[in-house]
DNA sequence: AAGGAGCCGTTGCGCC
DNA sequence: GGCGCAACGGCTCCTT
């Protein structure tokens, strides 16, 4: 039956995402935990996000947006 | 001068944004503080932004909505 | 030298983040392919996510939460 | 009756927020037709946005994330 | 290319 | 007063 075929593919879908979502979530809570060490080291958390994120940038890229924020703070700020 | 020109666009833009942040941000202390109010008063505030959120749905595209989440959740659901 | 270690510890830790992340992002694509295909197969994925999140609450806890939001609604609604 | 007052308090709070929601999304429509318009005029918004969120930013307290940033950088990118 | 939806990071709130 | 969680805002991707 057509209606069944459907309601066995949703049922799957939504398993599989459900596993899917697990398996982040566990990561998710392991990438905290490593965070939580790293506090309890006297590291700064804040910090460390920002240098995962610069670090996840193309140097390249990253370079070019430096320049323009620099011209855009320094145009916007100067008379 | 044309490097000028743009200077005193993005000057007046930047101040502009600014300008309207502020107003935004200030109506969204306003906001807090009714929830705060709510909230002493013993109301949930979780559900009253449920409740503000359904409020601006339209009625008609809700109830579309709400039958095609049973749907799937019993199809999800069922063997 | 303690400096060292510290700067050792620091590498350590943004390494683990790193390699935990590019996981958690190598889920995320799974998880978007499966709704890429259920799309493609007809189904309405906002509903899904819906039905997903719902299926993670607790019955008992969604249940009272489906109450308050129908009394805040008729209250906030009837003069 | 207490439950009549209850529901006058709760349709007055909803009706306050849904007033404020509202000008602030208003305020939110001006905000894009500004950044709308500096993007017709080939400004980059991305970097607006940066340099609007810098400015708001308390300068000493820039200076001292800035510096740890590089420092943290530094120890994690080196042997 | 523009607009909207989902995801991610940040900030504010309640708990301990 | 710090920690953990939840809501908010910004960024990115995807559709139109």
């Amino acid at each position: 039956m057509t209606a069944n075929f459907a309601k066995e593919q949703l049922r799957s879908i939504v398993q599989r995402i459900e596993r899917l979502e697990d398996e982040k979530a566990a990561l998710a809570g392991d990438i905290r935990e490593v965070y939580s060490e790293a506090k309890s080291n006297g590291l700064n958390t804040k910090i460390i996000r920002k240098v995962v994120a610069l670090r996840r940038m193309d140097p390249r890229e990253r370079a070019e947006m430096d320049e323009l924020v620099d011209l855009y703070l320094h145009s916007a700020g100067d008379a």
